[in-house]
DNA sequence: TATATACTGTACTGATTGGTACACACTATG
DNA sequence: CATAGTGTGTACCAATCAGTACAGTATATA
């Protein structure tokens, strides 16, 4: 039987689904070797500082994600239009129209709030700030824009808890449809 | 020195703020005595079913407490007005103007999904519900009253995990103040 | 083919986990 | 005052926890 042999990238995406599913102190290492397939020696192999370590690792790379495909079109002073739609349109993707939950909502509920503390403040953060960006670019006062790009991001991890809790995918795209209605720049 | 004697009742009030800070699986049996200054012997002489018991004692409390302070209020035909503004009220006062988080929230999101499974979703499905039907009644279409209970629940579990994940319950009071001002009946 | 590096399986460690056993101390009722 | 029921402290248990040690096996470059 063949060895299968990983490297890193792949394990921080096997990793974020675990502790998505089963949040950090519920990921013990045993959950992790068996729902990733690696061993605990290939783990402390790729995350010599151990645990602690593969979660920043999975954080940094859903930062590093949204950063690339959410926050960046959404600065871009040229297109606040097709930014935002596309925001809609990543969200959706990404968190699998409702089935998925938000990786960073799970740790900043969770006991692990405290320890990734500066990491979740600073997603939140720069997604809100990205988005006013955008909203003032169609139009919006700068007052507006900062209130509804905060009643968006909150909206969206809203309709994600309520979705998870009542085990129904379709809130989740109920709650996007509402809060693209809201923007009437992209409100078709 | 005097030793204490406790009720269930009072443990059930400490284990909801063990629960609610620590997650399920984050409150060890270690954290649990520390934090509630109860020994084991005590909270198995409560709870001898364990851990499981505890949660499910507080999940129940929660639930009594929302049933009776917010949805049966909102169910009274006679002043849904009264029910809507008395909910918000209620829910700025229990969640502490954003300085505390939803238990049943941090559960839904946690490992401890499934365990709690019929819990959770009937707490959020007996929200959305009364809430709709003191929305119809101040003149809402049934379609329209299902939605806007909808967006208001989910927004407030929103608003929570924003003014967490940010450390600042402003996020909170805004979020309470937007929903409320999308209510024309009590919109003042 | 030689050799260095990247990766992995097995076996272990001490600490912590949830839970139990049981003697003991309060307090209320008779 | 007796005694039953409620609450508590201490000591323990097997299982699991995160992490380590180390001998290996695969792969790349030369």
């Amino acid at each position: 039987m063949s060895r299968e042999i990983a490297e890193r990238g792949d394990a921080i995406t096997a990793l974020a689904e675990v502790f998505r599913e089963h949040g950090y102190s519920g990921s013990s290492l045993a959950v992790i070797t068996q729902q990733t397939g690696l061993g605990k020696s290939s783990l402390y192999h790729f995350f010599p500082d151990g645990k602690q370590a593969m979660a920043e690792a999975v954080l940094e790379e859903v930062t590093r994600w949204f950063t690339e495909h959410v926050f960046s079109p959404l600065r871009d002073p040229d297109s606040p239009k097709r930014g935002i739609e596309n925001m809609f349109a990543a969200v959706d993707e990404y968190f699998r129209s409702g089935e998925r939950i938000c990786l960073v909502g799970v740790f900043a509920l969770g006991d692990s709030r405290d320890r990734f503390e500066a990491r979740i403040n600073r997603y939140f953060g720069d997604w809100t700030e990205a988005l006013a960006a955008a909203l003032q670019n169609t139009g919006f006062t700068d007052e507006k824009a900062v209130e509804m790009a905060e009643e968006v991001v909150a909206g969206i991890q809203g309709g994600l808890v309520l979705a998870r809790s009542r085990q129904d995918p379709e809130v989740f795209a109920r709650t996007l449809r509402r809060l693209q209605q809201r923007i009437p720049a992209v409100n078709r």
